[in-house]
Order: structure tokens, then sequence, then C-alpha cells
DNA sequence: TTGTAGGCGTTATCAT
DNA sequence: ATGATAACGCCTACAA
């Protein structure tokens, strides 16, 4: 069954030419964001049906078809309405979102900067904005900065240009105050310039932030792991920069405070799967000493190092307890099962997009509250 | 350890209206945007420099500014170049997209619509199509149809609206054929008005499509599993409706063929790990039989059927093999480390920008191998 | 209720 | 090389 072809609606607008084919490749892309690899993009246009061939096709007005669609369809005749819908649905009609935001000077879009798509903890972010933004009417683009703070920055740069009503920056890892004080000035102008910024697990910016309680979250875990007969600890923690990483590790030892519970060994590596397995391997490899238990800052990192211990001849959960943070899905299917922290990621998007959509103050910080989950990773010592 | 004083914020810019919660996405914003009734000096409105500021700041006219920042910066003299440039980072200028757009007739977005972002196989292709986009100066836009046929078909019309370059459109389910044909309509549409359609993941449309060999990969695992001793089998499946559960299950079967090896066990469950973990359960309750090997159409069904047994008292890999489809990274970490089909997602991503991007066939089929990767949850078996 | 006209920020076509 | 000026597709006073 093929497509009925189009009823020849428009008759004398020859205009715009077919498909330019293989024609002219849109000369280098300029703008900062070089063009590596890929064939430069192919030629546009065949040009869908706009309000003017609604309007003629309905017999009225582009100024009357205008509202009859969009606008106050109150002040339209009935008979009219009807006409310009049909003629619209005739057509296949859809406004040009493009121009319809340079005519009344405000896009619906929603911009999101993530670290990395892929990485579950930044897509489940996503997905809540995506899910909130939707209902909102809004549309998302996204934007990847790679975890690198000048290309987080270029990306808010070049983001302004779409006009986006909402920016929301999550997982940066701005502390070189250089390009820390330049995303401050971006974003800042971007909302005197009317736009509503909020930030994802970005503490001590002057913007609207959703932070996740990482210090708490930890800190609670040490306790926890305290309670359950742990003392001696080693930490699997990521480059300080990476404030995320340090803001867990820190609130670990706060955690520990008062316990009289000795300085946890420290291993900085990755942030991935593989740092925590390297982590794991290289405390092996000095000799376990009398580590009890390891925390490492996020999920997938214990995971890694949950494996990295097998590969060793050690049992988790019996010879080392171990611990992350996250709680994401597969905790409870490794085994053993992960003692983790759970953050509410998708509320993260939720609430990010909520933040941004209230009047209320622009620079309010929302906490999210984390929560310690034990599993059998970290089981009860036996009381000496 | 609180935020420093806000910077002071804007005093006289409403900026963005409230939204209208659950209602529809056109909500007339009530009042005007700025008071911008008397003199206006140096207005303070909320709005960003526009290119006519750029251009007089630099003493020359519109066309010249646009012609240095943008256009063939050839034709204009050096030092204007100089000056323009000048202006405009002084102004923090950025060229309105949506502006750009509608003056070339042609965007420089891609819509991309998926099942679900949180899911690792849909974040995956997403990563792959961004980083592409992203390469080849475009923005990526994004879409959630959320399992639903008439989702997919309003989201694709409504993308419509934003006239972008390319639309790719993965993980749909389009079984039903009403909304089938529609979904073609709509996109053939698309595809007249210049647009570029690309399909992952989607037989049988005519347009261009990225596919992975589900039916390949999953006759390979089986011929690999007959080779490792194993021969009665049971297969958890999702509803046949979703086509690459199906195919991986007839790909499985065929791959039994002519082996004389019995037919497998069917259960129909969810495609996801709590359906897998309940399909297990099932398994167990009407008694193992002599199923020696589970397959299950996702890895993700296949860690939850894992955990299943073992709560079942039954250890994958010693009393039970499983196996997968995907290969997402936890496969390794799981115990006994899964036995899959390996998927290149982020490839798929990659392909289907690719495709959108040549000037070739736009309908052209672009099939992706599936690689067979054992593991120890399908040890061989002893030959009796 | 309807149409006319002006404007939104750019680009592109003209002359100059 | 540069500057008016007309599009581009839509919205919205302002008139009629």
């Amino acid at each position: 069954m093929e497509d009925p072809p189009p009823t020849p609606a428009t008759p004398a607008t020859p205009a715009t030419p077919a498909f330019p084919g293989t024609s002219a490749p849109p000369a280098a892309p300029a703008g900062p964001a070089a063009p590596a690899g890929l064939t430069a993009p192919a030629a546009p246009t065949g040009s869908a049906a706009t309000l003017h061939d609604v309007a003629r096709e309905a017999g009225v007005s582009i100024a009357t078809a205008s509202r009859a669609l969009n606008g106050s369809a109150r002040n339209v005749r009935a008979e009219n309405v009807a006409r310009v819908r049909a003629a619209a649905a005739k057509l296949d009609y859809e406004p040009h979102l493009s121009a319809q935001a340079i005519a009344k000077g405000s896009t619906r879009t929603v911009a999101l900067v993530v670290r990395d798509v892929a990485d579950p903890y930044f897509s489940t972010i996503a997905a809540g904005v995506t899910q909130a933004a939707t209902e909102a009417g809004l549309i998302v683009t996204m934007a990847v900065a790679d975890g690198s703070p000048e290309r987080e920055l270029e990306i808010v740069r070049t983001l302004r240009g779409q006009r986006p009503r909402i920016i929301i920056v999550t997982g940066s890892r701005i502390e070189g105050t250089t390009t820390r004080d330049a995303l401050i000035e971006e974003l800042t102008q971007y909302r005197t310039a009317g736009g509503r910024v909020v930030l994802i697990s970005q503490r001590d910016l002057p913007f609207g932030t959703v932070t996740i309680d990482d210090r708490g979250g930890s800190a609670a875990l040490a306790r926890a792991l305290l309670a359950r007969g742990y003392r001696r600890f080693a930490v699997f923690h990521a480059a300080p920069s990476l404030r995320t990483s340090r803001d867990r590790h820190e609130g670990f030892l706060s955690g520990l405070d008062g316990s009289g519970a000795p300085a946890p060994l420290a291993f900085e590596t990755g942030f991935t799967r593989d740092g925590g397995h390297e982590a794991a391997r290289r405390l092996v490899g000095r000799g376990m000493g009398d580590v009890e238990a390891v925390f490492a800052v996020n999920d997938v990192m214990a995971i890694g190092a949950m494996t990295a211990f097998r590969e060793a001849g050690l049992i988790p959960g019996r010879d080392i307890g171990v611990a992350g943070f996250d709680d994401i899905a597969p905790a409870v299917d490794v085994l053993p099962a992960l003692t983790s922290v759970a953050v509410p990621l998708r509320e993260a998007g939720l609430t990010a997009m909520r933040l941004a959509l209230s009047t209320d103050d622009p620079t309010a910080h929302h906490p999210l509250p984390a929560q310690v989950t034990l599993r059998s990773s970290t089981p009860h010592r036996p009381t000496p």
C-alpha cells in the first residue's frame, strides 16, 4: 500500500524546488564545534505546508487561520474554525516551531547538558527531565559534555543560540576556577536575558539547584557499617576535582568521626567500573592488611571491585565487605547483593524541571535525600 | 556552608510564565512580556543581543555583520571582520538559531525518538546518535515514546513542527497495522518534504534502517550452546508484538533446527529484569523438568532470572545454564558471568546518523552484526 | 468577526 | 566590499 498522492492542493505554487540532491555541501559548519569525521549534512527542503497554504485552502486570511488554529479561537466564527481545521488536516500542516519562536519571542524548549547519556546515572536523570518536560509541553534538547569543563562551557555558550526557556546542567565538575567563573558568567548572562537555570548536583553556584545528599548519605552509610561491626575501611574514590566523589568521600569520613575507627586507606582511581576493578587489584596487591570493608564512591566501581576481589580469591561479603553509592538496578542482582545508598535520580530530573517552571526564587536549593540500603555484601560482622 | 548571596535578581523581568500543569501545550501566556511602555532608554529588558546590536556596536550595516560572523567572510574587509567579531564578543552575541532556521529554510537539528531513555539499550544508542550529531554540528532533540505506538505516532507528527533535518526512530513496536500505516504515512510525508528518516531495529519499513542481527545472533547462540552440550531449553520472551523479542525467539529456534533437540519451553513475560525474574519463578514452580538451559531474550531478563534461580536454591551455571542477549555492561560482573550476544549499540546510533547524512539511497538497510560471547553461566556440559 | 500591516532576527539578492 | 531591502513563517495590535 502506497501513500496516496497528495492532493495537488497547491496548484499555483511551483516555488521551492524539490531535492537539490547531491548539490552544495554547506560550507564548513562554522562555529566553534569543528566538524570532525562525517560528511556534511545533506540538503534539506522540499517544503512543507505553511499557514499561508492553509489559509488559502480554507479561503480565509492568514490571520484568521492563525487564530483558528492556535490563538484565541474564540473570536473566530465556528464555521471558519472548522474550515481551517479541515484545511490544516488535509494539508498535514504543522506549525513551524522556529517561526513561532521568533514571532512570539520565546521557545518551548529545555536544554539539558549531561556528562554522558550512556551512563545510567545521567540517563535516569534525563528520563525524569524528559517526562516533566513532556507534561509541560516542552521539547528537550540534549548535549553531552563528556566530562570536559571546557566542552561544557562551550556547550552552554552555543546553547544560548537556541534561546531555550530552561537550561539544566547536570554532572559537571567545575572546580578549576577559570572555567568555573566563565560558566557562571555565561549562565548569568542567560538568566538576565530571561532564561531559567537549574543545576543538578552542582552545589555552591548561584542558581537553582537540585542536590543529592552525597555527604549525608555517605555519613549515614559509614555509621550503618560501624553498627554492623566494621571498623577498618578502604575508600575507592575518584579525583577530588570531581565534586561528587569528594563529597561522598568526605561524608564517609565524617560519619566515622568520633567512632574511634582508624582513618581509612584511600585509593584514587577512575569513577568507572574499571576504576573500581583496578583499585581493588591494587589493594589486594599491596596486601589487604586488616581492611574489613571497602566503600567505593559509586556502585559501578563497587561492582567492578567485587569482581576483582573474586578474581583474587576473596569472596565479597565474606572475606571483605563492599559498599557503593547510587543503588543502581544491578545492585540487587550481583552476588552478594550490594549495599549502597539509594538516590532518587529520576526524581532529581523531575524536581529540576519543577524548580525551573516555578515562579519562586530562581536560586532556590532543593536537596534530595539519599537512603542507606544495606544488603548482603556487608553482613553483620561476628562480634569478637 | 551556604550559597553566597545571589546576584541581584532581575527586578522587572517576569520572564517565563507559569505553565499549564496537566493541560494542553498551547498555554496562552497571559501578560505582556515587559512594561516596555514609555521612553526606552538603556532598556534592561531581558532580551539577548541581536545582530542588529552587534552591527550598531561595530558601526557597520547589519548585512555586513551577518557576513562577517556567519556567511562568506571572504567578502568583508578584514578590519570590519575584526570590528564585528569584537562587538559580538563584547555583547556576548549568539545567533538566534530559530531566526537562522527560518531565514535559511532549514534547521540543524536531528530528532530522536526512543522508547525509554533510562533503559541502557536506548541510552547507549542515544549516545551514539548524539556523538555523531555533535561531530556534524547538529543539535539533538529527544522524545520518549514510552512503548506506546499511539504516543510514538503523535510524537512523530508534532516533531515535524521542528522541521528537523533528520528523524531517527528507535525501538518502536509497530505491529498493529493501524498505527503502523499512519506512522509510515507520517514519515513519508516528512520525507517528501525533504527530511531524512532512519529507523533503528525496525525492519520492513520503507525507510533507511539500521538493523541488529537479532535472528542471526540468536541462531548462532543456539548453535554455540548445542556445541557446549545443551539440548533442552526454555526461552523467556516478551509479547510477540515486540519485534525484537520475536526475532530473537525465532532465531533461537531456527538455530536449533536440525539438531534434533526438542522444542524449547516458552515463557512469555515482561521485557524487563522483573519479567525474567518472574518467568524463572514460574519455571521453577512448575518443576524444572529436564531443562538444561534458559535463553532470555535480553540480558536484564537473564540477570533477573539468575537471581530468581538462586533464590530458589538453584545455582546458575551449575544447576541451570543461562544466556541472554545484548551483552550489557553488568554481564561480566554478575556471578556467574553471563553468556550473551554482544550488540554494537553505540555503533547503531553512529550508523544511523551516517545513513541519514549520506546522500545515498535513503531507504538503504544497514545490518549490524551480533556476536556470541560465551561465559561461565553456560559452561560445557559433561558429555554423558 | 475579519483582514491589513508591521515586526521578530537572519539570510540573501540586489544595487551601489 | 557594503548597505538597503525583500523574504522566511508566524503572531498580533490595530482597523474595518
